[in-house]
Formats: C-alpha cells, structure tokens, sequence
RNA sequence: CGGGAUGUGGCGCAGCUUGGUUAGCGCGCCUGCUUUGGGAGCAGGAGGCCGCGGGUUCGAAUCCCGCCAUCCCGACCA
C-alpha cells in the first residue's frame, strides 16, 4: 500500500517523483496557496541561510556593499532596454489596481532589478571618482513559471543580485569575471558542486546583456542545472537609463555594467547532486545538524545515557560543530535513525549502555555503510576531521560521477547517444537555427562554451559547418 | 495554451459501475500502560461543508450539467 511505503521512491525508478518526495518528507518545503509559489520552510531555510552567509561574505570580500531597492518597478522602466522586456514580457506579474483604483501606470512585480538600479546609479553616479560602483541586494523576485518545479523553477525564489558600474570594458569584464570565479568556489567549496565555468551561447544570453556566463553542474540523473550567471551588459543599460559620468578627460562617458546573481534554485542542486534512494544527504557546510547524537535508552540507564549525550552534545558544539541531540521520547531509534538520513545529515552518533561501558559513542556517516567506534574523549577532533572528509567525499563522488557521464563527440550517433545520459563535448557552427534543430530532436541545448576547454578545430557536430567557438561546447538537456 | 488524470479527516487511498441506514481503511495525531541497539506493542480517543455551484430523485460521495483547483506529459523559459 501507498501509505504505507516507508522509503523513497528510487531515482532509478522516476527521478522526477523522487525528487518531489524528498524536497517535501525533509520538511525543506511546501506548496503555497498560489500556484507555483514556494513555503520555505525551516529546516530548508536554515540550509538557505547557510549557503547565503557565504556568499555574502566572499560578496562583501572583494569589495561589495549591500542595499536594497523595491519590488515595485515602473512598467516603462522595463521598455527602455528593447531586449530586456521582450526577454522578459512573458514572465512578468503586473500589478494594474492599488488603493482601490487603477493605476495611471502599470506596476511590474521585478523579475530582476538591473532597470531600478540602473536609473539610481544613474541618480549618485557623477564622476569617474565614483567608479567603480559595486552593490548587491538580496531580494525575492517573481517570474511567472508555466511549470513549476520546488526550489528550481518557482514563480517567486530568493536570491542575490549583484550590480555593478564601471569606467570601461576591461573593469567591467574583470568584474564578471570576478563573480563567476566566486559563484565556481561556493559550489565546489560549499555545496561540494563540481560545476564548469563557460560562457553562454548568443541564444542562452542573458536579455540585454552582450556577455552571459556561467557555472553548470551535472545531476544525478544526467541533467545540466545552471547553478549562477554573471553578466557583462556593456552599456546596454547604461544608454537605457543615462548611466554616464565624467571623464578625467572632461569628456561624458556611459559606464559599462555587470550583473550576476546565485539564487535559491542552488539547493535544488544541492538535493539532485548529493541525493540518493535512503533521501537527502548533505555537504557538512551547509547541513543546519552537522552531527545528530541519538541516545538510546534502556530503563534505569537511561538517566545515564542522557547526561553522556548531552554532555557529547555540549563538547562537539564548543568544537564549532552544528551538533543536535535527538532526545525525542517516545520515538525509537530506528525511526530516528531513518528520519535524520532522509534529512541528510552527514553524521549520526548512537549513544546507549554498551557505547557508554566502553567510553565511545558509534559513527554512521551517511554514505558509510558501517558503523564506527568513536572514543568520547577525542570525539571533537575526531568528528572535526570526519566531517571535512565527508565533505571532500562529496565532491570527488560527484565530480567522478559528472566525469563518467560525460564523453566528446564527433558524429551526429555518438552525440544523440551521449546526450541520453549526460552531457557530451562537440563542435558547433554557432548558428541559432541550428541550435534549435538539435534541441528539437534531442532535448539538449548547449550549456556552456567551458572557459577552460582546450583550443580545437572541428567541424559542427548537427550540419558540419565551420566550428564558431573554436573549441569543443558542452551540451546536455537542462533543467 | 493542447493532451491525460485526479479532487473523500493532516497524509495516502477505498467506496461511485448497479443511488438507500452510522462514509470505511492504513499512516499520522491525542491519552494511558508496556517498550527503546534500524521505521515499537496493546487499549482507548479526537478529527469529514465527500473540491464548488446547479440539476435529477422520496433519497446523491455515488447519476447529469457547469465551474474551479491540483498533478503528469507537451509547447514556453536566466
């Protein structure tokens, strides 16, 4: 019976209603009362907060500052970038009544904010002394999604938008850089992501932008999720919205400008990267409970056992270690046991009469499929270690895994193949139309151009034409 | 927007074909006792505008019409 199944439906069986199951049995999320809209709920926005706080940090190292601009945005403001609000028509939420009335203009919910912040930068921007301009927001932005997936692809999510202005191309590319490199080590540092760093075929760009980057990652089931995007917009909206300062020359000049953001859609990643058949599991960096302690309780000994816990629970903390004691009465071990692996935590501790005799507590990691005995005394440094070796794990398990799923192409057969399950390497003209005949077929867009891809001639794996990159792209079906 | 499916306690479902007394079951929840080393047992208990509106009928969860919502598959898509 349905209701009764106590594990999770196999990725291997349908990824898609594995997903689904995990997101909500792990209490990340739930359903809003609005289609397509998400609840955070806890225990998923903990994770959230994590992975925020590090970012804003590394955003806040090299130079950022933080503000905040409204939600609210004039509709004309959307206009002035011609590429922008056609990229962007389809998806908007606009607000047509207020105070009871109709409103003279219309008001759109933003999608993203390069057109408010360009008309302030354009308000406090006068002098090339006031350049470069380097400002973040953390916002909610609505973009109205025909399909809704939790965390990836919902109407409304979170994230960071950093906006920046500059005297020139060179900064400007420099900064778009500088965005992307930080994007690539949150993943691979934080989220224990393996991505590749790329920049955006003409047709994947970003709306308005005359460059659009990259960090792509390989999930469990083959698919590219693009997981940060880092913009060089040139002065696109600098034009749009009378970006200009003056020169040291006296001349007036229009500032070039970037914009980059990392959003919530990251811990879908997180999930679909690390995620296998018993529920989540999760990098140590960002699990809200690095270590769960399970007390486990035999009558008169109980007492015992739970001032050991607690006492272990208190010392692994003081070692700068998320620890949590499970002292839930009334719910049995094993249940625990099931419970925090379905919520990926990366180490749980069993503590009971016989761990106690011997002065240790037993370790399952979450991958481990044995248990291990930890002496109390040095369980601090000892758990230390083990969860930066858990962490490390998962990045080589996911990197080897992307690896094994990815092979180069050269024939139409071996590229078709390739794609079913995972990404592939080929050549590609660069023409749109041809871009689409493949997507047709196969499902598969190019993900990325890979900034580090060696320099190769060929020819175009779908109508072998001349090769426009000069370098092998990657391509995959994508979420 | 096209195709398919589903709406019944918090969750998962049965009942509908062939209308009929008090709408069932599993999980969860509450209380008590016994338990606790991989999803505990027993006993008792609470909880329902059967998606919404109309119609047929002595009588509708069940039949008819309309609407709404959600999910899946397409098309679309930072």
């Amino acid at each position: 019976m349905a209701g009764e199944r106590r594990g999770v439906i196999p990725q291997s069986e349908d990824f898609s209603a594995w997903y689904n199951e995990i997101v909500f049995r792990a209490e990340l999320v739930d359903r809003g009362p609005v289609r397509g809209t998400m609840v955070v709920r806890p225990y998923g926005y903990r994770i959230w907060e994590l992975l925020q706080a590090d970012i804003d940090r590394r955003i806040k190292e090299t130079g950022h500052v933080n503000a905040y601009f409204p939600l609210l945005i004039p509709e004309s403001y959307l206009r002035r970038e011609a590429e922008h609000v056609a990229g962007f028509a389809p998806e908007l939420a606009v607000v047509t009544h207020a105070g009871g009335r109709e409103l003279d203009e219309p008001l759109v919910v933003r999608p993203t904010s390069e057109t408010v912040i360009g008309e302030m930068m354009a308000r406090w921007i006068g002098s090339h002394r006031d350049l470069p301009m380097l400002l973040n927001q953390w916002a909610n932005v609505v973009r109205w999604e025909m399909r809704p997936r939790m965390l990836l692809r919902t109407t409304e999510f979170l994230w960071q938008e950093g906006h920046t202005a500059h005297v020139d191309e060179a900064g400007a590319l420099r900064e778009t850089m500088l965005a992307l490199g930080l994007y690539a080590d949150v993943a691979r540092e934080v989220a224990a992501m393996p991505v590749v760093e790329g920049e955006k075929t003409e047709g994947e760009r970003f709306p308005g932008a005359r460059q659009t980057f990259t960090v792509e990652a390989m999930m469990r089931d083959g698919r590219a999720l693009q997981s940060g995007t880092s913009h060089y917009l040139g002065t696109n909206f600098a034009r749009a919205f009378g970006i200009r300062y003056t020169a040291e020359s006296g001349a007036l000049e229009y500032c070039h400008t970037t914009s980059w953001g990392m959003s919530s859609r990251m811990l879908g990643g997180v999930i679909m990267t690390h995620g296998d058949d018993r529920g989540l599991v999760l990098p140590p960096a960002l699990a809200p409970y690095q270590v769960v302690i399970v007390p486990i309780g035999h009558g008169d000994q109980a007492a015992a056992v739970q001032t050991a816990a607690a006492d272990l629970t208190v010392r692994l903390r003081r070692a700068g270690i998320r620890a949590h004691l499970d002292d839930r009465p009334h719910v049995s071990p094993g249940f625990k046991f099931n419970d925090w692996e379905l919520r990926g935590v990366p180490i749980r501790l069993e503590l009971g009469p016989r761990d106690l005799a011997d002065g240790a507590a037993l370790m399952a990691t979450r991958l481990g499929a044995c248990k291990t005995a930890v002496p109390l005394p040095s369980a601090p440094e000892r758990l230390t270690d083990e969860l930066a070796a858990f962490q490390a794990l998962l990045l080589r398990r996911a990197t080897d895994f992307r690896d094994s799923r990815t092979r180069p192409a050269d024939t139409w057969a071996e590229f078709t193949d390739a794609v079913r399950t995972g990404w592939t390497l080929a050549f590609h003209c660069g023409s749109p139309e041809c871009e689409d005949e493949i997507k047709a077929e196969t499902a598969a867009t190019p993900r990325c151009i890979p900034s580090d891809g060696p320099p190769e001639g060929g020819r175009c794996v779908r109508c072998d034409g001349d090769s426009a990159y000069g370098r092998r792209l990657i391509f995959g079906r994508s979420y």
